[in-house]
DNA sequence: TATGTCTGCAACTCAAAGGTTGCACATCCG
DNA sequence: CGGATGTGCAACCTTTGAGTTGCAGACATA
């Protein structure tokens, strides 16, 4: 998609990033008001953001002269099917060694 | 669950690591033998195994003088389930901003 | 007007992560 | 036996990333 999945998921493997998102997901929040709440300089809460917002988790608007965030739960769902579907296709691989061994499956279609 | 969702998500968070996990998605291997298909050294891919085996995404096994490891697909799908919960919860608020604009919903447990 | 708040940009520190080389030791095979 | 091959450990290098401080500009509002 827009972003390759180790990118989306390094996104994701930072503890106060999630900090962040699961109060954006509560609701809107400016960079400011995220650093009112957390242990670290609202210069750090940008970055952050920054990384969030180009992999598509946060989305940003201007209200006034703030900008506010809020997390995208769509994103993340769509995150979840794509590793979904690897983890079955991984647990598939063993189920066909088995198979190859008594019968020939179907041709499969490694779709898209 | 055994480690946090950052933690999981920083393993993911590495191309070498993925480049690994579809090699042995497809069936077992050892270190040396990903190292042979890799642009890595046999050290590097080997602390990436470790990182991977700590968060429950490969498991190894003594296979005579070798150690091969294997793709968990059932822990990746655990932890898609995971995102996708979170994922809607999100959404979920951004419905309730509105309702709460028309009835008041009823008193929430933020349970646990 | 003056003050407080929010934003953006830049330079800098510091620790962790990815990667490498080198070496010692076990083990399989010709 | 002896040479490949596979593993484990350790020291080391280098880059990245998280976080900081500092400063300047925009915009409300008392």
């Amino acid at each position: 998609m827009t972003a390759g999945l180790p990118v989306v998921c390094a996104a994701l493997g930072d503890a106060t990033r999630w900090e962040i998102l699961t109060r954006l997901g509560r609701g809107p929040l400016s960079a400011s008001a995220l650093a009112r709440e957390l242990p670290v300089s609202r210069q750090a809460i940008g970055k952050h953001l920054e990384v969030l917002r180009e992999v598509g988790l946060v989305e940003s608007e201007q209200r006034g002269r703030e900008v506010v965030y809020l997390a995208v739960g769509a994103r993340l769902g769509a995150l979840a099917r794509e590793l979904d579907r690897i983890g079955r296709s991984w647990d598939s691989r063993l189920l066909r060694i088995k198979e190859l061994a008594e019968g020939p499956p179907e041709a499969e279609g490694t779709a898209k």
